[in-house]
RNA sequence: GCCGCGUUGGUCAAGAGGUUAAGACGCCUCCCUUUCACGGAGGAAUCACGGGUUCGAGUCCCGUACGUGGUACCA
């Protein structure tokens, strides 16, 4: 690659960012960070019907906490600015007028209600297309079928007009994706694409090819959705800026529903139970918060490390890769062709392995803003970094320090008896008792001087350990679950271990 | 409807003409642990279908089916 890399991403301000697209953006990044290149981000907001407050802040929230960082776009600066489409509009006028004038484009005065109406004639024609192309613009309300006179003279009342580009009939548009390779259009199938709205604004079509050639984009990803509309793009840059200059392009596969058929979406995660956006997003107009991976408890590198490895593997058995890994291992040859359906349940394995090997002083803060959450307060930070290291490996997601960890800073709330009763004899209430005491006594407090002092009375009242360390745990914990009972001992203190003892004692009388 | 893209266990996937068709998630059994988890061992389960090409096809070609995307003055 003899030029430098530039890729970008270009989001649209109108809602939550979608797995998808933070996989998009990642693909780029990735790619980007390998060759040394930059990675920009390009607000394209050319919708204004669609404009959505605070979506583009909060694009950019969701990369910070992925740790994709931009190196251009309207948030970091850089050389092509303006990087946000609507502060661009009045540039894309001039090629539109340029391709008019070359005989590539063409003005179109067809009202909406025309435009229907074209549809319907279409449709009752039994066409097998209701495109607006060149078998029908002849029969339009355009500057093709206009005179020049009067193609002017609508111009000059300021009649709403759109540009369309000119497709011609029965030609072939060749070029070679990435990931897919060789791709043959047919311009029998495209359609005259508006290039300029009526407002001015360009559509997508138009302004993504002449920002990717402005701001000298060399690779284009973006989702398999944009593959019909390729044709278009394509001779645009052979129109506009000569196909030499075109980036090398690549379309990602879909994120697919895990049940049923189509994309994933919003809704999917509403009804199935897990969240689709990277963070928490709130609705401007209805309130409505959807939920985010970060807010349920992911890990940014969990989260990347499992959107990597939806759709692109790197041919070993590897599944966890860091960043650093990430950018090192990634190629864009490799990514599937095919749509994968998201597993939320693997999602969280990934999460899983994440949280096992996390780094606890850097988490200890949000965790102890879990803890808070839940009405406990945490003043001893070396405690907790050595309940974290002792829960991290039965944690899923991050709320599971707290549900996996609470006893270890309060008493337990609820005490499973239940789980005692049906084996419990006065000779384990006395044993307990016998305990209680010659702890009280004892000077030493490690978890090995416990169980060792555990294992004796035990021995001497003829009763198996094994019998008594569930009781035992049901106190400290109040529940079948947690690290080594005799840790947990030695971690909440002989004042905090006596008291849970006799509290459950004084329940099963 | 038309056009494009795709199709290896339930899911993610390795695989680039010759393999007993990896591995992971999930599920099940067992071991470890008298908790839960981690870890370890094992198990069930797959090349959409039909034709070719070839000595030989999951791999190449053609159909069919299915899926998916597009078919907007949305991106």
């Amino acid at each position: 690659m003899a030029q430098k890399v530039r890729v970008r991403f270009a989001p649209s301000p109108t809602g939550g960012l979608h797995l998808g697209g933070v996989r998009t953006v990642l693909f780029n990044y990735l790619f980007a960070k390998k060759h040394g290149g930059d990675f920009i981000v390009r607000i394209e907001d050319t919708d204004q019907s669609r404009f959505v407050a605070g979506a583009e802040a909060y694009i950019f929230d969701c990369l910070k906490w992925c740790g994709l960082t931009p190196d251009e776009s309207v948030l970091h600066g850089g050389q092509y600015a303006p990087y946000r489409q609507s502060e661009r509009k009045a540039i894309y006028r001039q090629y539109a007028e340029q391709l008019i004038k070359d005989g590539y484009a063409y003005y179109a005065f067809d009202t909406p209600a025309e435009l229907e109406t074209m549809r319907e004639l279409l449709k009752t024609k039994g066409s097998s297309s209701l495109q607006y192309d060149h078998h029908v613009r002849m029969n339009m309300n355009n500057s093709l079928r206009l005179l020049p006179e009067e193609t002017q003279q609508l111009l000059d009342a300021a009649t709403p007009y759109v540009i369309r580009i000119k497709i011609s009939p029965d030609e072939f548009i060749p070029f070679t994706d990435m990931i897919r390779g060789d791709i043959n259009f047919d311009t029998n199938a495209v359609d005259d694409k508006v290039l300029l709205k009526a407002d001015g604004m360009p559509t997508y079509h138009l302004a993504v090819v002449v920002d990717d050639f402005l701001m000298k984009i060399t690779h284009a990803f973006r989702g398999e959705e944009w593959l019909p509309s390729a044709p278009v793009h394509i001779l645009l840059w052979k129109y506009l800026f000569g196909l030499d200059n075109m980036p090398e392009w690549a379309h990602l596969p879909l994120i697919l529903k895990p049940d049923g058929n189509g994309k994933l979406s919003k809704r999917d995660g509403d009804r199935l139970g897990f969240p689709v956006y990277a963070m928490d997003w709130t609705d401007p107009v209805s309130n409505e918060i959807t939920k985010g991976f970060k807010e349920i408890g992911f890990l940014p590198e969990a989260f990347i490390n499992l959107l990597a490895v939806l759709g692109w593997n790197d041919g070993t058995e590897q599944e966890i890769f860091s960043e650093e890994e990430l950018i090192e291992k990634f190629s864009i040859e490799k990514v599937h062709k095919g749509g994968a359906k998201f597993d939320f349940e693997k999602a969280k394995w990934f999460n899983h392995e994440w949280i096992k090997k996390l780094d606890v002083e850097h988490y200890a803060a949000r965790v102890k803003e879990i803890f808070k959450s839940n009405g406990i307060a945490i003043a001893d930070d070396h405690y907790l970094n050595k309940v974290m290291h002792l829960v991290k490996e039965r944690c899923t997601l991050l709320p599971d320090f707290y549900t996996q960890g609470s006893f270890f800073f309060q008493a337990p709330v609820t005490i499973d008896t239940a789980a005692i009763k049906p084996k419990w004899d006065d000779r384990k209430n006395l044993f307990f008792i016998e305990l209680v005491k010659a702890w009280q006594l004892s000077t030493l407090w490690e978890s090995t001087d416990l169980e060792l002092s555990f294992k004796e009375i035990a021995a001497a009242n003829s009763l198996k350990t094994g019998e008594l360390m569930l009781p035992l745990r049901i106190m400290l914990v109040g529940g079948k679950f947690g690290p080594g009972v005799f840790e947990i001992a030695a971690a909440i203190g002989k004042k905090a271990t006596i008291a849970r003892v006799e509290h459950t004692l004084s329940l099963i009388e």
